[in-house]
DNA sequence: AGCACGCCGACT
DNA sequence: GTCGGCGTGCTC
């Protein structure tokens, strides 16, 4: 018996393994195995295939050992995984890796110890192989990483290889369980009631211990036989020191116990009301849904699509099946979860990338089990072995986090949420209020079906938008530090009405730019083609790319001049102008840095929920989805930086992200405003926006890309070239994009030279291709793509050139 | 991806 | 002779 298994790697195709007879009955698809990988490496591979077909040109290595009791996915979700490596040009190894929780996914470790077996001879060991000698009398086993802190040499490589030859270690690969399971302390009560003689005995014997006692009294007052040691402790008011005395004496006994870090919790039920608008939406639906309709649920901001997705729930959870519920922003699952839990009778969960490896491990187990129903979370949560999957819900849906960059797989979670919903036989709801050119596209062909819900909950007004001009009032002198005195006076009626105020500024960091005062030139990167941002907290300039450090001394590049001014702005240096320009308000900062943590950023949430902050500055992050109350004004200090974006979809991006800011002004009964400060504020993008009229926005850019035959007449794609010299990469892509255009004419472009160039050493060439739609011919293209780029690599010198491509950019 | 292996230059 | 860098090929 063979199985063909898929390695935790970047290797194209599956790899063949034999299976000894023993383990031959445990196989089955879908269950890790551990195999031999090469000379040295042991992974956790997933079986994808069993077959009896013996391998021609090699003699197959046996399995180790199977690693599950049942398989940890379904043949349907390999079948996903196979189709995202071959539509997003990647291999199965790199959809493992993204798709399983780390916990998962075991690789080996070196394990070097004396070799029992020889007699050492000193004489013969250089410098560093002693003091490797010296290391291992000290501890019996090092690892690899061990021994380069111990040598500091870069590669241990030779070191290891010689001490092996002159017989003085020996080494052996070991797998790594990531995962560990969490305990709690147990007391477990070891005497008895019966005889009192003993039992005054034992209090006795405590005399002259008192928190002991109280300890045993409490034991007998509540007949515990046994009981969690944190609940004892604070029962009594104890310490862990006064219980582990009674252990030692014998009395209890104390045992380590594994517990769930997933809870499984049954809330209480809440009833929402639903509108006229909501229910005849629901309906809608509901009807489509029967007809294996998918669905645009477009509603404008605040109109109560979560009051519909929860009845879609409800309906689901009758039929005893599952909900994936996907959202763009791993901030948004929290308070999603939590409003759903109120309304909800049924298990949820949360699971994305920043969630800890071992509950995400238990989550998985229990969404394969079927115990959990509703999962809510980020673009991972569509590799989740859901077996009997209802709905997914894709909120947000033309939010660009869907689509994952680095590393491969490079996939669009909601794209795979169509092919998810298409195998496991579920029914699929997108969800916006300025939905994607893609979508809106197909439910206008009736691919999708079309729901529209127009009027906001509880028929609060759309906010009242305000365009300022930048040009004007610099002119007129009425600006200070980037902002407008308009504005200056609105937000102080705000606050004035203890309103919040949320300011987007979509840069993080104190000043993007540190410029010479001479030329202008500004201070850049070391291996990255941008400039440095200055960070005052740590008063460094920071790469964003690279994360390289430096000071701000030292001269000008360009004139050696050494007097440096900061310019343009970003989130920190505009939270503090609003400390000095609103000096009775608190004003808070949320972006990438301040909320690094999962905790720093729900408290920040909480806190301005709570109404313990007036201003909130922020990055995209608070723009996303989240319901404050409070809030009335919305103000973009610059939104020209967006509009200038050399994209395709610069304009969309725009708009959707101007709507989704505003849409975070007046929420509850209350009319909210937004300020928005731009150099050129006769853009048609800004009359759309006052007028909430997606159609016109809609009308005009489908013409555009209908002209230029951009998505969703075409699909995009792109290669990446990288390589450290300059002169090979411009050859390297001259040298491809050649044999590309043979075939692909008007519809390649490039080679070009991206926006960043030059990124951790490494010059980079974009060529971008607008690919036919259809779907056999889009797969034939991207063929000729592959064997065109191997074709290249054939070429000596482009060999170390780094090919990256992205499918859907 | 990670490792083996070969080749080469720097340094002692 | 040793160390480290780099290119290349291979992994069932």
């Amino acid at each position: 018996l063979y199985i063909k298994v898929i390695v935790p790697l970047a290797v194209p195709n599956f790899f063949t393994y034999y299976v000894p007879e023993e383990l031959q009955a445990e196989i089955e698809i879908g269950k890790r195995v551990e195999v031999q990988f090469g000379a040295k490496r042991i992974y956790a591979a997933v079986v994808a295939e069993i077959t009896q077909e013996v391998p021609k040109d090699y003699v197959p290595k046996p399995i180790n050992s199977v690693l599950d009791e049942a398989p940890i996915l379904s043949q349907k979700h390999l079948q996903l995984w196979n189709w995202i490596a071959h539509y997003y040009l990647c291999h199965i190894g790199e959809v493992m890796l993204a798709a399983l929780p780390a916990s998962y996914k075991l690789t080996s470790e070196t394990k070097v110890s004396f070799n029992e077996n020889s007699e050492i001879d000193l004489s013969r060991l250089n410098d560093n192989e002693f003091l490797v000698y010296e290391a291992l009398q000290a501890n019996k086993i090092l690892t690899v990483k061990d021994i380069k802190d111990i040598t500091s040499l870069k590669s241990v490589y030779h070191l290891i290889k010689s001490l092996i030859s002159k017989q003085v270690i020996e080494v052996e690969e070991e797998l790594i369980y990531k995962y560990k399971p969490k305990y709690e302390d147990w007391i477990i009560r070891k005497f008895s009631f019966e005889e009192e003689d003993k039992l005054h005995q034992i209090l006795d014997g405590l005399n002259r211990a008192k928190k002991q006692q109280e300890i045993i009294n409490y034991i007998i007052a509540e007949d515990v036989k046994e009981i969690a040691k944190k609940k004892l402790l604070f029962e009594t008011r104890t310490t862990s020191n006064q219980v582990n005395a009674l252990v030692a004496k014998g009395l209890v006994h104390l045992e380590k116990r594994i517990i769930d870090r997933v809870k499984i919790e049954n809330t209480a039920l809440k009833k929402d009301v639903l509108t006229e608008q909501q229910k005849s939406a629901l309906k809608t639906i509901k009807q489509q849904f029967q007809d294996n309709k998918t669905v645009l649920l477009f509603g404008v901001t605040s109109s109560g699509k979560t009051q519909v997705y929860t009845e879609l729930i409800k309906e689901q959870i009758k039929l005893g099946k599952q909900v994936l519920y996907l959202l763009p922003e791993i901030a948004l699952t929290n308070q999603i979860i939590k409003r759903l839990k109120k309304t909800l009778n049924t298990t949820l969960g949360v699971y994305h990338s920043n969630y800890n490896s071992n509950n995400r491990l238990e989550l998985w187990q229990k969404v394969l089990k079927g115990e959990l129903k509703v999962v809510v979370g980020a673009r991972s949560a569509v590799f989740l072995p859901f077996t009997n999957l209802g709905l997914i819900i894709v909120d947000e849906e033309y939010d660009g986090s869907f689509k994952q960059f680095d590393p491969a797989p490079r996939y669009n979670a909601r794209d795979l949420s169509v092919i998810l919903a298409h195998i496991s036989k579920a029914n699929l709801i997108f969800g916006a209020a300025s939905p994607s050119l893609e979508i809106y596209t197909n439910a206008l062909n009736k691919k999708y079906a079309l729901v529209e819900m127009k009027e906001r909950f509880g028929n609060v007004a759309l906010p009242e938008i305000e365009i300022i001009d930048l040009k004007d009032a610099t002119r007129k002198n009425k600006i200070r530090n980037y902002f407008t005195l308009e504005l200056i006076e609105a937000i102080n009626e705000t606050l004035a009405k203890k309103e919040q105020v949320i300011i987007f500024q979509n840069r993080r960091g104190y000043a993007p730019a540190y410029v010479c005062d001479n030329c202008a030139y500004p201070k850049k990167c070391v291996q990255c083609d941008v400039t440095l941002t200055y960070h005052k907290y740590m008063d460094l300039l920071v790469c964003h790319l690279c994360h390289f450090k430096t000071q701000l001394e030292g001269n000008c590049k360009q004139c050696n001049h050494n007097v440096f001014t900061l310019r343009n702005f970003g989130t920190e240096q505009i939270e503090e102008i609003a400390k000095t320009l609103f000096d009775e308000a608190k004003v808070a900062r949320m972006d990438a840095d301040t909320s690094r943590s999962k905790s720093g950023r729900e408290s920040l949430i909480e806190q301005f929920e709570n109404n313990e902050i007036n201003i909130l500055v922020g990055t995209q992050m608070v723009t996303k989805g989240f319901d404050f109350d409070n809030v009335s004004l919305v103000a973009v200090l610059n939104a020209d930086a967006m509009l200038h974006f050399p994209d395709f979809r610069a304009t969309e991006r725009v708009f959707q992200q101007l709507m989704q800011v505003s849409g975070r002004a007046g929420r509850r009964n209350k009319q909210g405003r937004v300020f928005i400060q731009s150099y050129e504020p006769s853009h048609l993008v800004f009359k759309w926006l006052k007028t909430n009229d997606y159609k016109a926005f809609y009308d005009v850019e489908i013409m555009d890309r209908s002209l230029f035959n951009y998505p969703p007449y075409s699909r995009f794609m792109q290669i990446q070239l990288k390589h450290k010299s300059n002169s090979i990469i411009n050859k390297a892509s001259d040298y491809l994009a050649n044999l590309l255009r043979i075939h692909f004419g008007q519809n390649l472009l490039g080679p070009s030279i991206p926006f960043i160039s030059y990124v951790r050493n490494y010059n980079i060439r974009d060529i971008n291709f607008k690919l036919s739609k259809n779907q056999k011919t889009l797969k034939d293209q991207k063929q000729y793509i592959l064997e065109k780029i191997e074709d290249m690599k054939q070429v000596k010198e482009f060999k170390s050139v780094i090919v990256r491509l992205n499918v859907d950019v």
